[in-house]
RNA sequence: GUGAGUAUAGCUCAGUUGGCAGAGCACCAGGUUGUGGCCCUGGGGGUCGUGGGUUCAAGUCCCACUACUCACCCCA
């Protein structure tokens, strides 16, 4: 039996850096007051068929779809923000007083693999409902910028592209549109479909040609609407006011069709071709276009395998105690319960029967602070050894005063 | 979906012009009687990714398949 291409165990050994991840993050993203939400990873197709955009690559062919027993057509979440903002419409959460909402969990995308991306990845991402204020979108970044500070990931930088809403961006596509198509011989093949379908993206386009084609394209400043310019042009005051260095960059578009206004990405080059380690930006028509008042949105998501690859920190694991029993469990057991029930300290009762020497090894190899020792000398005099593994000093304690001894060693 | 590279022990990898399957790390056991790290000695572990083919003989050469890695694409 084999796992399945594209997924990933992850093992004990690397579980102090998802386990620390994730008590950041929430600590982080609670700080600024979002509270965490869980939507279900399976819902009906047309959620995401109609919340990411039927014409997007993610809906047309990464999607697991399938039908259930019932014959319902299901898929599992390529994404976290129609979910959330499903179950904002479902569940009346326009009437609960929290609106910012943060999730953390496994997303699924029928990609080929490769470095940075997985079939089965996980996400951390925030929503924010019904705040227009430009002053949230600078707030989402901050604290995006924020999470990634305290996670100890450096040398990122933010990118930022105003992509005006349904007002105005049809008029730019359409004069975009316009002027690839006289150079439309030039083109690369991915291109020219991209001409008829979504013209937005052969500004993205890492060909050589195409890029130096799309840099004398019209730029969308230029055709947003007044609305949509002043909004934008708040939000960077604000991102200016709160220290947040970026870059705009004119040609950042998103692969989701929902995305209004002001977008992002934060970008690491440490990773090769899957730099993206967060991207974010404002949804204004997402609720109503999913069957809920209209209510505006803005939120990111960061990948969560991405920013494990980044994070810089010292890996401490151990253990506090380590019995090595040589013959009565029964009193070991005792002892260490003690420890883990009203002292709260790990243990690790050595059920194996081992020799001392190997027992020792193995405290010493799983990084025990102390080793508790004992045996049948140990049990005539009523005592046990206390060994501590850092200092390479040992104690004999009156067994009754075992417990009594290590509550003061922890004080 | 397209392209390139890789596939030998739990891990990282050697393996000459085809001729008995190797190292380091990890694991286990010893190095006097019940004490870890360093060192020394020994041990267990491999259908050489899978299936064909060439050959007296294939880890090695040929073909197919599969998986992994990276890139395209796309995105977090």
């Amino acid at each position: 039996m084999e796992i399945l291409r594209g997924f990933k165990d992850i093992l004990p050994q690397d579980i102090n850096k998802w386990q620390r991840l994730e008590k950041l993050a929430r600590e982080t993203l609670e700080s600024f007051g979002y509270k965490e939400i869980r939507t279900p990873i399976l819902e009906k197709t047309s959620l995401f068929a109609r919340g990411v955009g039927e014409t997007t690559d993610i809906v047309e062919k990464e999607m697991y779809t399938f039908l259930d027993k019932s014959g319902e057509s299901v898929t599992l979440r390529p994404e976290g923000t129609a979910g959330t903002v499903r179950a904002f419409i479902d569940n009346h959460l326009e009437n609960y007083p929290f609106k910012k909402y943060y999730y953390i969990g496994p997303m699924f995308r029928y990609e080929r693999p490769q470095k940075g991306r997985l079939r089965q990845f996980h996400q951390i991402g925030i929503e924010v409902f019904g705040i227009d204020n430009p002053a949230v979108d600078a707030e989402v970044v901050l604290v995006d910028k924020i999470m990634l500070d305290r996670l100890n990931i450096s040398d990122l930088r933010i990118e930022i592209n105003n992509i005006g809403c349904p007002n105005c961006r049809p008029e730019y596509s359409k004069k975009l549109k316009e002027y690839f198509q006289t150079h439309r011989e030039e083109l690369c093949d991915d291109c020219k479909r991209r001409l008829d379908r979504n013209p937005l993206r052969i500004l993205d386009c890492k060909n050589k040609t195409c890029s130096r084609i799309a840099k004398n394209a019209p730029k969308i400043t230029e055709f947003v609407c007044d609305n949509c310019k002043a909004h934008y042009e708040k939000v960077k005051e604000n991102l200016v006011a709160l220290g947040i260095d970026f870059q705009e960059n004119p040609h950042l578009v998103r692969g989701l069709d929902y995305y209004t206004k002001f977008v992002f990405e934060i970008i690491t080059d440490k990773l090769g071709a899957q730099g993206t380690v967060s991207a974010g930006g404002r949804y204004d028509n997402l609720v109503e276009q999913l069957g809920g008042k209209p209510t505006s949105g803005i939120g990111f998501a960061s990948g969560c395998e991405r920013l494990i690859e980044l994070m810089v920190y010292d890996e401490d694991q151990n253990i506090d105690y380590y019995f090595a029993c040589l013959e009565d469990y029964t009193t070991c057991m005792k002892l260490a319960k003690g420890l883990a029930d009203s002292l709260k300290r790990s243990v690790y009762v050595e059920y194996e029967n081992r020799s001392l020497k190997s027992m020792m090894k193995k405290a010493d190899k799983m990084n025990a602070n102390y080793v508790v020792i004992y045996g049948e000398n140990e049990k005539e005099k009523g005592i046990v050894i206390v060994k501590d593994m850092k200092r390479s000093n040992q104690e004999e304690i009156e067994i009754e005063k075992f417990l009594e001894n290590e509550v003061a060693r922890w004080q």
